[in-house]
DNA sequence: CATATTAATCGTAATATTGCAATAAACAAA
DNA sequence: TTTGTTTATTGCAATATTACGATTAATATG
């Protein structure tokens, strides 16, 4: 099928599915850290920095901006990237509490 | 395509695409929160806790313990799961890292 | 205006994922 | 051994993802 079942799961599970999907790719990992890295905000550079045609960045990045997690701002010819700093905050607090749960309490089962 | 070339990319990238990707269906968030939640370890149980049907639920499980984090241990016909605590808490390091990057610093492009 | 530059979109091929019915495998109990 | 119970595997159909060539859109520059 390949179509998930979005209806019988929780808002929450459904979004930090979302969230776990866009970083499933290790494209969109290396463009998000090449931004974290870069002071200033990129925008062909990654067509160079990563090794993959442009139309398949430029999808990438459509991904990311979709979810909200980077924001491009058009200048001349070129658009210019960048991280969306609250989106990205409010995704790690998702993120971070359902991989942060506590463990000790639990015992093991093997 | 639907091949990812994961050769032009580091083992970090890599690894981080590959735990986000396990996160990224609904089913597979929805069973690691069960077994967080139940002290006792799980079987047959997410079947009826979720709403899939049991190869399904049996073919997320498979992933899920592919990549260690979580374990099963067979107890007559039934199989007990469980989260995997140490490769969670190390899968956890990677991943916090890559979320946790700092912002402060970064000006905004847009 | 004509031309270059840059990024987005379209179309398409290759591959991956999801879901489940059917079946098999493993084990317990009668 | 036969029967029931539980989980894993197989096979397949439907859908999604990935990658990129070709093209388009938008803007800058001569």
């Amino acid at each position: 099928m390949g179509l998930a079942k979005t209806e019988m799961f929780t808002d929450e599970q459904n979004e930090i599915s979302l969230f776990a999907k866009v970083f499933g790719h290790p494209a969109r990992i290396a463009i998000l850290q090449h931004l974290f890295k870069i002071n200033s905000c990129v925008c062909g550079d990654l067509v160079d920095e990563i090794g993959l045609a442009q139309p398949t960045i430029s999808q990438h990045l459509k991904e990311l901006k979709h979810l909200g997690l980077i924001k491009g701002n058009v200048e001349g010819t070129s658009v210019c990237y960048c991280i969306h700093k609250e989106n990205w905050t409010a995704m790690k607090t998702v993120m971070n509490e359902f991989l942060n749960q506590d463990l000790t309490e639990k015992q093991d089962c093997c």
